[in-house]
DNA sequence: CGAAGAGAAGCGCAGCGATC
DNA sequence: GATCGCTGCGCTTCTCTTCG
C-alpha cells in the first residue's frame, strides 16, 4: 500500500467468515468522521483500482449492506484478506485489498469493468507478471476463445504450441487444441474447447480468470469463474459438469489421471468456499436434500474408485473408512480443516509433520503420496507416512527437494491448503509474508483507542447481555475464561450447542477468533484458544475488571464485544 | 534421508473449596 | 444444594533430537 498520509482518515478491516454479509465501519471511526454528515449512514461509494467509477452501496448505520456482496464478488474477496479503507470526505471510500500473503491484490490499473463487459474493445486485465488475465466470455468465445496476443507472447503460447491443458475449478483437466493466428502472436482454441465450455456450463457474459500453471511443452492453464456465488447456480452447473463425459487422461508427466474421481471432492471444496461467503446463519438452511445429494455424488466417487483399486482389498477398506469420515464432514466447517498456517521450524526442513486434525480431515493418513504445488504452480511429488502410535502424518521422500527448490528457510510462515482430494491429493503451499506495516501500526494503536472508547461507554446491566469478570493470572496462563452457567443459559449456549469458533471484538471493531468450549457434558462453557491473545492485546492484565457484551445474540456465532475495562481501584 | 524416541505443550475431565 | 473459578492428573499431540 502506498504510504498513507495521516491526514487521510483510514482504517483496516480483516475479513472473517461472515464478511459477505456486510462491511462494518469501526465505531470510533464512524463516530469521529462520519456520524452526522449528510448522506452518511444511508449511502456511500466504494472505489478501488478495479473500477474507477466505484460501486454505489447502501448503508444501515455504520454498516455497508446493499451492494456490498457485488463489491466483494467483483474483487474476489476471501476469508483472511484484509482491506485498507481510506475516507476522503463526503460518502466516498477508497478500498485497497490485501490477500493472505499481506500483498496488495492487483486488479489492473483503473480498469472500467462495465466498459469491459459491454464494450466492443478487448477487455483485458493482466497481472504484472503477465501470468494471468481476466476476461468476459463473448458469444463467439463459446465456440473458440481468442487469447490476447500479449498474454500469448508473455507465456510463449504462440511458440510451437498446438495443445494446452485447461484445469477447471474442480481441478479437472481438459486437453484443448490451439492454433496461432496467421501473421500474429495471438492464439485461439480449437478442438476440445467446446467440451470444456459445455462441461463447465459456461455462458455468455461469464467473467473468468486464466492463469498459467506451467509453461512446459503442453502449457497448463487454470480457469476460474469470477463472481458466481449463487448456490443454486453453482449446484446446477456442477450437475451439468457431472453429466459430461470425461475420458481418462494422460498428463504430460505420463501419469494416468481419473478426473472424475477427484471432481466430486473438488465440488465439495468449491461449495465449502461458497459457504464461507454466506452468512453463518445460512448454514442452518442446508436442507437434508443438500446433504443427500452430496452423499450421492460421493457414492459415485466410491464406485469409480473401487474399480480402480479393485485388487487391493486392504487398501480399499482403508479408503472406505476415510471416505466415511469425509462423508461425515460438516460442510460448514470444512474450510477450517482444508488449510492450516504454520511456521517452518528447523526439523520441518527435513520432514514436515502435518497437524493431526488436518491430515485426518483431508485423508492424508490413508495416502502414501501427495503433490505439493508451490507459489509458481509447479507440482512436487512428496511421499508421506503415518507415524505408528501417534497418528501423525509426516513427509519423507521428495520433501527436501521441494524445500531446496523453493528456498524455504527456518522461520518462514506458510499456508498448506488441500486443492485436490483423491488417492494422491494436491496441496498448495503458499508462503505468508510478515503482516503489512500499516496493519501493524493500526494494531498498536488499538489498546489506547479502545481505552478511550471504553471510558466513554456506559450502559444499564441487562441480565444475560453482559459478562463481568476480574482477570486472573490463571485465566491468562491457561487461556480459559469461564462464562458462568447463568450467562450460558441466558444466551442459549447449551440449547444450540454453540461450542466451536466464536468472535471476540473490541470497541474498534477489530476481531479475534477464539474457541468456545463446553466442559464435558456439563452446562459450563469457557473461552479458550484466542482468549489470552485477545486479553493481552486489549490491556486486560491480571486484576483488571472488564465487561463483555453479547453482540447479535440471534446469530449462530457467539460474538462478545469488550465494552468496559477498569481497574479495581476505579470501582 | 528416513525412522523413531523423548520431552514439552495442549487438552479433557474430575474434583476441590469458596460463595450464594 | 447449586454454581463458580480454579487446579491436578493423565492422555494426546506436537516439536525437536538422535540414530542407523
Amino acid at each position: 500500500m502506498a504510504n498513507p498520509s495521516p491526514k487521510i482518515p483510514h482504517f483496516f478491516q480483516p475479513l472473517l467468515h461472515n464478511f459477505a454479509a456486510n462491511l462494518a465501519i469501526p465505531v470510533a471511526f464512524y463516530e469521529k468522521y462520519l456520524e452526522g454528515r449528510p448522506g452518511c449512514g444511508t449511502r456511500a461509494e466504494l472505489r478501488s483500482r478495479l473500477r474507477r467509477q466505484g460501486w454505489k452501496v447502501g448503508m444501515v448505520g455504520r454498516r455497508i449492506v446493499d451492494g456490498w456482496a457485488e463489491f466483494a464478488d467483483a474483487h474476489e474477496l476471501k476469508v483472511g484478506y484484509f482491506l485498507v479503507i481510506k475516507y476522503d470526505g463526503g460518502t466516498v471510500f477508497h478500498v485497497s485489498v490485501f490477500d493472505t500473503s499481506a500483498c496488495e491484490v492487483e486488479y489492473g490499473d483503473e480498469h472500467d469493468e462495465d466498459d469491459a463487459v459491454e464494450g466492443d474493445g478487448e477487455e483485458l486485465k493482466m497481472d504484472s507478471g503477465q501470468t494471468s488475465y481476466v476476461g468476459t466470455l463473448r458469444p463467439s468465445y463459446l465456440i473458440s476463445l481468442h487469447f490476447p496476443a500479449c498474454f500469448c507472447v508473455a507465456n510463449k503460447l504462440n511458440v510451437s504450441c498446438s495443445e494446452i491443458i485447461v484445469k477447471d475449478e474442480a481441478g479437472k483437466v481438459w486437453p484443448v487444441k490451439v492454433k496461432c493466428k496467421k501473421g500474429g502472436n495471438a492464439v485461439y482454441t480449437m478442438g476440445g474447447w467446446r467440451s470444456f465450455v459445455e462441461g463447465n456450463g459456461l455462458q455468455k457474459g461469464d467473467r473468468f480468470n486464466f492463469r498459467i500453471v506451467s509453461k512446459g511443452k503442453i502449457p497448463v492453464l487454470s480457469f476460474h469463474r469470477i463472481g458466481m456465488r449463487d448456490q443454486t447456480e453453482v449446484a446446477t452447473r456442477a450437475k451439468r459438469r457431472k453429466a459430461a463425459e470425461v475420458p481418462e487422461l494422460v498428463t504430460s508427466a505420463g501419469e494416468v489421471e481419473h478426473p472424475s474421481l477427484d471432481e466430486d471432492e473438488h465440488d465439495n471444496v468449491e461449495q465449502d468456499d461458497e459457504e464461507d461467503t454466506v452468512e453463518e446463519d445460512d448454514d442452518e438452511d442446508l436442507s437434508e436434500e443438500d446433504y443427500e445429494e452430496e452423499d450421492m455424488v460421493k457414492e459415485d466417487y466410491d464406485k469409480e474408485e473401487d474399480m480402480v483399486d479393485g485388487d487391493d482389498e486392504e487398501h480399499k477398506t482403508e479408503l472406505d473408512h476415510s471416505r466415511k469420515r469425509m462423508k461425515n464432514r460438516n460442510p460448514a466447517t470444512d474450510d477450517s480443516t482444508a488449510s492450516y498456517v504454520g511456521t517452518m521450524c528447523r526439523a520441518y526442513l527435513t520432514s514436515l509433520y502435518f497437524p493431526v486434525y488436518f491430515s485426518r480431515a483431508n485423508n492424508l493418513d490413508s495416502c502414501s503420496e501427495i503433490d505439493v504445488e508451490d507459489d509458481r504452480g509447479k507440482l512436487w511429488p512428496v511421499k508421506i507416512r503415518l507415524k505408528r502410535n501417534t497418528n501423525l502424518v509426516y513427509t519423507v521422500g521428495g520433501w527436501t527437494s521441494f524445500i531446496r527448490g523453493n528456498g524455504i528457510r527456518k522461520g518462514d510462515r506458510y499456508e498448506f491448503r488441500v486443492i485436490s482430494y483423491g488417492t494422491k491429493p494436491v496441496l498448495s503451499f503458499r508462503r505468508i509474508g510478515p503482516k503489512h506495516k500499516a496493519a501493524l501500526e493500526e494494531e498498536e494503536k488499538v489498546p489506547e483507542l479502545a481505552l478511550r472508547h471504553f471510558e466513554k461507554t456506559t450502559g444499564s446491566l441487562i441480565p444475560g447481555k453482559y459478562l463481568i469478570r476480574t482477570i486472573t493470572q490463571a485465566s491468562l496462563d491457561r487461556s480459559r475464561l469461564f462464562l458462568g452457567i447463568n450467562f450460558a443459559k441466558m444466551n442459549g449456549l447449551a440449547d444450540r450447542d454453540r461450542s466451536g469458533d466464536m468472535i471476540l471484538r473490541n470497541s474498534q471493531g477489530k476481531s479475534w477468533v477464539a474457541t468456545l468450549k463446553r466442559e464435558g457434558n456439563s452446562s459450563r462453557f469457557f473461552i479458550t484458544s484466542g482468549w489470552t491473545e485477545f486479553a493481552l492485546a486489549n490491556g486486560l492484565e491480571a486484576g483488571r475488571v472488564f465487561r463483555l457484551e453479547v453482540v447479535e445474540p440471534e446469530s449462530k456465532l457467539l460474538t462478545l464485544k469488550l465494552t468496559r475495562r477498569v481497574t479495581l481501584e476505579d470501582l
